[in-house]
DNA sequence: GTCTATAATTAGATAGAC
DNA sequence: GTCTATCTAATTATAGAC
C-alpha cells in the first residue's frame, strides 16, 4: 500500500471538511439519533459517531446538547415542515369535496411517513422540558394548517359554517389524532382505520347538511 | 439519648414496613418521577429519594428500571383509567345533544388534568421504546372510548351517521388532538380554542342535518 | 426485606497539541 | 476547526451485613 497517497487522501480530506459540510454532517446525524432515541438517550458520543466526526468537534459548533437539539428541531420544522402559502387563490377556489381531498392527501403523507411519526413523539414527548420548541411547532406547523383551513370556510359561507375555527380543527384533529393513535401509538395493529373512511364523513358532515 | 428507645424504634417500623406499603410507596413514587421527567431521565436514585427508600429495596421488589416503568404504566392505564360501561342502557338512552355533552365533559376533565397531559407526554414520546405499554393504552383506554361512541351511534340510526366508526373517531379525535395542541403543546398560550368551541361545532354538524 | 457500600459503565464536557 | 486524551459526575445494578 503506497505511503504517500494515504497521506494525500488525508490531507485532501481534511481540507475539504472545512469548506462547509461538517456542521451539516453533524446535524443531519443529529436529527437521525434524536428522533430515533429521544432527547435523553441521545448521546454526544452516539451523535458524533454517525456524523463520522470526534465528539469535541461538535462542541465547537455546538454549545451543548441542548443548543444542538434546538438546532435540529428548528432544522425539522422552520426550515422543513414549515407551511408557505403564497397563493391562497387557487385553494380558495376549491370546491368542499376538493377541499377535503387536498387536506386528507397532506395529512396521507404524514401517515405514511416513519420519520413524522418520529419528530411527533419528540415534540410530544419533548414538550414539557423544552417548551420553547413545542411553541415553535405549533406556530410553523399547525397554525399554518389551522389557518388556511379556516380562511377557506370564511371564503365560504354556503356551507353554513358557524365557527370555522372550530370547523378548521375538527378538520385537522382528526386526521392528526388519526396518525397518532394509528401509527404512532400502533393502533393500525389492532383496529385499523382508513384515513378514506375519516375523510369521507368529514366530507358528508360538511356537504350533506 | 436513651439507646434502647431507639432500638425499639427501629424494629417497629421494620416490622411495619413488611406489611404491605413499601411497594406501594415505591409505586407512587415512580408515578410522579417518571410522569414528570420521561423514561431515560429517571433515576431509580430519585425514585428511591421521592419513595423515602434506599435504592437496593426497589430493586429487591422490581428486576430493573424497564420492569419498574412497566408496573407504573399498568397502574395508570389498566388500573386507573380503564373505562368499564357496564350499564350502557343509559348512555344509548341519551339525546344527541346529551351525548355530545356527555363526552365533552369527560374530555374536559382530561383537559383540565396536568397529570393526564404528562401520561400523554410519556405514552405518546416512549411509544417507539415500549410498543407494548401503547398497545395497553390503545387497549384499555382508546377502544373503550371508541367502541362507546360507535354504539351510540349504531343505536341511533335517525342521525344518518353512514360510518358510526369513522364518526367516533372524529368526535374523540377532536377532543383528543384540542387536548394535544392546547395543553400538552401549549397552543394554548398563542391561540386558545375552546372546547365548548368544538363541542358546539360537532353537536351542529352531528344534529342539524 | 432492608440497608451500606461499591462495582462497572457511561454520560456531558474540556484542555491542549496541531 | 479538529483530534487525543481525560476529568468529573451520574447512572444502573449488585454483594454482603443484619
Amino acid at each position: 500500500m503506497p505511503a504517500d497517497l494515504t497521506v494525500t487522501t488525508n490531507i485532501d480530506s481534511l481540507k475539504k471538511v472545512h469548506s462547509r459540510s461538517k456542521r451539516d454532517q453533524i446535524v443531519q446525524a443529529a436529527i437521525k439519533v434524536f428522533l430515533e432515541n429521544g432527547y435523553k438517550a441521545t448521546s454526544m458520543n452516539r451523535v458524533a459517531q454517525e456524523a463520522g466526526v470526534i465528539k469535541a468537534t461538535i462542541y465547537s459548533h455546538f454549545k451543548d446538547k441542548e443548543q444542538l437539539f434546538i438546532a435540529i428541531i428548528e432544522e425539522l420544522t422552520v426550515k422543513k415542515i414549515d407551511l408557505n402559502y403564497e397563493d391562497l387563490d387557487p385553494i380558495m377556489a376549491l370546491s368542499p369535496d376538493q377541499f377535503i381531498d387536498l387536506i386528507s392527501s397532506k395529512f396521507s403523507v404524514l401517515m405514511n411517513d416513519p420519520q413524522y411519526h418520529r419528530l411527533f413523539r419528540l415534540m410530544v414527548g419533548e414538550s414539557e422540558r423544552f417548551p420553547e420548541l413545542a411553541t415553535i411547532y405549533v406556530k410553523t406547523v399547525i397554525l399554518r394548517g389551522m389557518d388556511l383551513a379556516t380562511q377557506y370556510f370564511d371564503h365560504h359561507p354556503e356551507l353554513r359554517i358557524e365557527d370555522s375555527a372550530a370547523m378548521a380543527h375538527i378538520c385537522a384533529g382528526s386526521f392528526v389524532s388519526l396518525m397518532a393513535w394509528q401509527q404512532v401509538l400502533g393502533g393500525n395493529k389492532l383496529r385499523p382505520l382508513e384515513a378514506s373512511r375519516v375523510k369521507n364523513m368529514l366530507r358528508a358532515l360538511i356537504c350533506e347538511r
